[in-house]
RNA sequence: GCCGCGGUGGUGGAAUGGUAGACACGCAGGACUUAAAAUCCUGUGAUUGAAUAGAUCAUGAGAGUUCGACUCUCUCCCGCGGCACCA
């Protein structure tokens, strides 16, 4: 073959490669001794959509490939796996809009996106393919949901729930947008109270915090986390309460600036606080306050959002003393207090907080000043009394405490005293909830409960029962009034009482989408399709959980580099850590955190600058790009054209250049076939010298993910290539120059195996060959540009041999140049010199 | 408001204390061709200049540290992402 047609050759090769499970896995990566021999390198599985591949996704697929093929050439024991992500809302709504069954679905999808990925050349260890729906798969999930019940760490409850009315599901805290929407659907989330399994994330809190620490992530992900995870520690201060009839005869506020006590006027709780609860269902309060209450907690937060930026309230009626004053002050219920802060009330210092100053002033509440200002600085508007101070200085009408600095030592002072007459303690709060682990939905895990009357109680199936199947159902919309569609499986919900053996009812909600993606990392480390393994699994770990568990995936976690979108940055890898963190403590695996390394992919967005998309007519499908340039040339383009996270726009017109590239590769290994047949090779030793240098640079790029830097410098190698010889003259001996094909094979498998194949006349794969050694010690005297300057500014350069750029021999050379010697002759100045770089010259 | 990331030619970007603009796209001119495509060669930050002489300016703005700053420090502006009546 002459010319350079990708699509002549790669067909061929994704075949080979198949047959000859070129990429599989091929044993367990060495115990313990040798650890850092083994590479797992993972993307985010995706959920196989209808619409197959968009060019955005080979972008994050070709740089874990990439990775995995240099670890592989390197000798490393590697895994790199693939799998289907296709439990969920998209593909039940997409299924439900092309009125089919998601189960009927789905394998198709699956076949597209497997088919797209080897057009890619992606070398994944396809025995290891694995989907969340396949029955095998999600007995295991439901396996370790048991275990987690067990465990006690998921609970059922009624509680009001965030509840997306398209969708007709509740959802978690974490799948709502900031303004109001559902993250899959993009519709007004409302809130509902239904019942609904809940699992106890909240008391992994601290543990999911310091784990962070030793992770390998971009900043702000872990930021994300931590700020999700959300933990303070402030005082929770009791204040007694006149009269109450509620079973509480006090509040308690939680606050991180109590040095302000003492300018406590008044309490605000929360719509939602027990204690409002209690009063009104005792009939104890006033009806106002009873119709206030109504009003806010039925407000769908769709109208909460838009109504309630102005601070409304109501005065309760009943009265608290201000423990450190004695004062009787008024308690409140106010819209802008949040029951899911703190403990849902706070203590108001109009004078020194703006939203309790914004409050008293409109409902004419006491403002008492308890921290001085000075008047220089302040704003007049804070004389006047038209809005609160934050800022520094000395308490005042603060009893024992006054003169004191308010952040400093006061704020200490206070706090002991507090603390020291009972009336405060310190108490850490968190942001992090418990997490709502229920769907209304058909398309997920079904959840392996039994509900029996008799006992009164909810039970796991047994284990040997799994996998609990999730019915074939002709009809599965999602019902009204948060019912699930599995009510309709009459015959299905039918079970058996594991404790007494009588009559009871299934479990009729479903796990949520992220049920499968919390531990399928650990799946692929025992998955096998081709033993026929899957079937035994739930036997193999009902009989010994601990041995099931243990050596694959022990051996193989956690993951070296995980590879996705930054849009999982808290709920997907929250919830997965959540899991192991679990299972660690179970003693079922024996690590904690399950991703080493985190790196997020940039979107590719279209020429115009808009996300790519349907409607706006500007996708780009892969396929058409491969069928006129290549795989090879798609994948050096989308990890050449910018940082790998960066957001790019897609540019048809740059992806000629790595096609060049690639057919000027091309060209230049072509000549070695004639070499075979009597062709002469010059070789050029600092032609040779380059070379290193670009194996240096490319290998320590590629575990930096800096590809973009990467293919820069071997496009810069075939320059110089080109510059020590003509087109069919060879400059490099054949076995350097198979050194350049093996870098490059990793960015461009499908190229370089066919040269390989043909020019170089090599039947192995390069694939399986071994990464390049390098040396940067040489024997050529490199010639080394120094820059010379006056005071720092560029006026000439020198070039000469690199043995001769001693001091003296630059100085004596720099002072005979006309350029150097204009701004120096007759002045006093001294010289400053770097190696091989720089000589300054500083005139005094 | 708070947290994180970023701001460099016509464009994507490179350089993390040492010649700013590597590499690529685009553009201009040329070669090859009947012609086009493909390919190859040359040029390409701005201003000034006949100049491939030189000079001046230039990495969001301003200050600082340094012999020397895209790079380090401070202040500010702008963009993107996240969080937020967080008490």
């Amino acid at each position: 073959m002459l010319k350079f047609i990708p699509r002549e050759f790669e067909k061929k090769w994704i075949e080979r490669w198949e047959k000859e499970k070129t990429y599989s896995a091929k044993s367990l990566p060495p115990a313990s001794t040798a650890k850092n021999k083994k590479m797992y390198v993972l993307d985010m599985f995706p959920y196989p959509s209808g619409a197959g591949l968009h060019v955005g996704h080979p972008r994050g697929y070709t740089a874990t490939d990439i990775i995995t093929r240099y670890y592989r050439m390197k000798g490393y024991a590697v895994l790199h796996p693939i799998g289907w992500d296709a439990f969920g809302l998209p593909a039940e709504n997409t299924a439900i809009k092309a009125k089919k069954n998601p189960q009927d679905m789905v394998p198709a999808n699956i076949a597209n996106f497997k088919r797209q990925m080897m057009m890619l050349g992606l070398s994944y260890d396809w025995s290891r393919e694995l989907a969340t729906t396949d029955p095998h798969y999600y007995g295991l999930t439901q396996w370790l949901f048991i275990q987690f019940y067990k465990r006690g760490l998921l609970y059922k409850k009624n509680t009001p729930v965030y509840y997306c009315p398209y969708c007709k599901t509740g959802l978690a805290e974490e799948e709502v947008l900031p303004n109001g929407t559902h993250e899959r659907c993009g519709n007004q989330i409302t809130r509902k109270e239904l019942p609904q399994w809940i699992f106890k994330i909240t008391s992994y809190a601290d543990s999911l915090l310091a784990g962070l620490k030793d992770l390998k992530w971009p900043p702000g992900i872990i930021e994300m986390q931590r700020n999700w995870i959300g933990k303070d520690k402030g005082l929770s201060i009791v204040f007694p309460v006149e009269n109450s009839t509620a079973s509480f005869s006090h509040l308690t506020v939680w606050t991180k600036y109590w040095e302000t006590v003492f300018g406590v006027t008044f309490l605000v709780v929360s719509p939602e606080h027990e204690w409002l609860k209690q009063l009104i269902s005792k009939n104890k309060i006033n009806k106002e306050v009873r119709e206030y209450v109504h009003k806010l907690l039925t407000k769908t937060d769709e109208q909460r959002l838009k109504e309630e930026k102005v601070k409304t309230g109501v005065f309760t009626g009943y009265y608290a003393v201000n423990p450190v004053s004695g004062q009787k002050i008024p308690i409140w219920v106010a819209n802008y207090v949040l029951m899911n802060v703190g403990t849902g009330a706070v203590m108001g210092v109009p004078a020194h907080d703006p939203r309790d100053f914004e409050f008293a002033k409109k409902y004419r509440l006491p403002v008492v000043q308890v921290v001085t200002y000075k008047d220089k600085k302040i704003d007049e508007r804070v004389k006047k009394e038209e809005m609160s101070y934050e800022g520094e200085g000395e308490l005042i009408n603060s009893g024992q405490f006054n003169g004191l600095s308010a952040s400093g030592e006061g704020k200490k002072k206070i706090a002991e005293w507090l603390i020291a007459s009972n009336i405060a303690s310190w108490k850490t709060t968190y942001h992090l909830r418990d997490w709502i682990f229920s769907r209304q939905r058909y398309w997920g895990e079904p959840i392996p409960m039994v509900y029996c009357k008799k006992c009164a109680k909810w039970q796991p199936i047994p284990e040997k029962d799994l996998p609990l199947r999730l019915p074939y159902l002709k009809s599965y919309q999602p019902g009204e009034d948060g019912g699930s569609p599995l009510l309709q499986a009459k015959d299905w919900l039918a079970a058996t009482c594991p404790h007494c053996g009588g009559e009871a009812i299934r479990e009729s909600d479903t796990m949520p989408n992220w049920a499968g993606s919390c531990w399928y990392f650990l799946a692929f480390t025992f998955w096998n399709n081709e033993s026929g393994d899957a079937a035994k699994f739930l036997d193999r770990l009902n009989s010994s959980p601990a041995d099931f568990f243990s050596e694959a995936v022990s051996r193989w976690l956690p993951v070296d580099w995980y590879v996705g979108g930054a849009e999982h940055a808290v709920l997907h890898l929250l919830y997965a850590r959540f899991w192991m963190h679990a299972l660690n403590d179970m003693g079922l695996v024996n690590f904690r955190e399950p991703f080493l390394r985190l790196r997020n992919v940039g979107m590719i967005l279209a020429e115009d600058l808009r996300k790519m998309s349907k409607s706006f007519g500007n996708v780009i499908n892969p396929d058409d790009v491969i069928n006129e340039y290549g795989a090879d040339a798609l994948r050096l383009y989308e990890m050449f054209i910018a940082p790998f996270s960066q957001e790019i726009s897609w540019s048809t017109a740059a992806l000629q250049g790595t096609f060049r590239f690639l057919k000027r590769v091309w060209e230049k290994f072509k000549a070695y076939q004639a070499e075979g047949r009597g062709g002469k090779v010059k070789a050029d030793a600092r032609l040779v010298l380059k070379l290193n240098k670009t194996l240096a640079k490319v290998s320590e790029d590629i575990v930096e993910f800096k590809f973009n830097t990467a293919i820069a410098a071997m496009m810069e190698f075939i320059n110089e290539w080109d510059k020590a010889g003509a087109v069919h003259e060879l400059s490099l001996e054949k076995s350097q120059a198979v050194k350049f094909l093996k870098i490059l094979a990793p960015f461009a498998p499908f190229t370089t195996e066919e040269i390989w194949y043909e020019f170089m006349e090599d039947k192995s794969s390069i694939h399986l060959s071994a990464w390049p050694e390098y040396s940067l010690d040489t024997t050529v005297d490199e010639e080394v540009t120094i820059a010379l300057q006056i005071g720092g500014k560029l006026r000439d350069t020198l070039t000469l041999l690199k043995s001769q750029a001693e001091e003296p021999v630059v100085r004596s050379r720099a002072l005979a140049s006309e350029k150097i010697k204009r701004y120096v002759e007759g002045k006093k100045y001294r010289v400053i010199y770097v190696r091989n770089k720089v000589m300054n010259f500083v005139i005094r």
